[in-house]
DNA sequence: TCCTACTTGGGTAATTTGGGCG
DNA sequence: ATTGTCCAAATTACCCAAGTAG
C-alpha cells in the first residue's frame, strides 16, 4: 500500500472497551447509548461503536494526543 | 468549485481501511459487501475497492457531535 | 426503617463479529 | 493484503430481579 492516504477516521471503541474503561457491564454502556448519554455510531450488522474522545472526555476530560496506542 | 475534468475515479477505500473507519474487521467489511449492504467494486484481481463517500455516509455523514440518537 | 424512582446486572435467544486456518 | 470457510466470542434485544440514591 503505497498511499499515504489515511482516511480522517476517528478512533472508535468497542462496547467491551468502554465498559471496561467505566467498570460497568457491557449492557449498561448500551443503556447509555440508547437514552443519547453516550454517541454511538453502527456498524452495518447493528453494532455499536463509541467515540474516543467522548468517552475519555467523560472519563476525566483528559485530551487524546495520538501517541502510539 | 475545483477541477471539472479530473480522471482520477471518485477515491476508493481499501478492505482494511473501511475496516479501520468502522473499528470493525476487514472480514466483516467483505460480509457486508456481499450481503449487499455496501457497494463495492472489483478489482481486476478479485479484490474489493469501496466508495469513500459511501463509507463516510454510513459512517455518520456529518461529524458534528450528535447529541441523543 | 420504609418507600419510591432510577440504575445496574443476570438470564436467554438470535445475530454479528473476530480468530485461526487454507 | 485479500479471499473463503468454520467455529467461538461478542453484541444485540428482551424481560425481570437486585442494587443505589434520595
Amino acid at each position: 500500500m503505497v498511499h499515504a492516504r489515511t482516511p480522517e477516521a476517528e478512533s472508535l471503541l468497542t462496547p467491551a472497551e468502554v465498559a471496561t474503561m467505566f467498570r460497568v457491564d457491557p449492557k449498561t454502556v448500551t443503556r447509555w447509548a440508547k437514552a443519547g448519554k453516550l454517541t454511538s455510531i453502527r456498524t452495518l450488522g447493528g453494532h455499536r461503536r463509541y467515540r474516543e474522545t467522548e468517552v475519555r472526555a467523560l472519563l476525566g476530560g483528559v485530551p487524546l494526543q495520538r501517541s502510539g496506542q
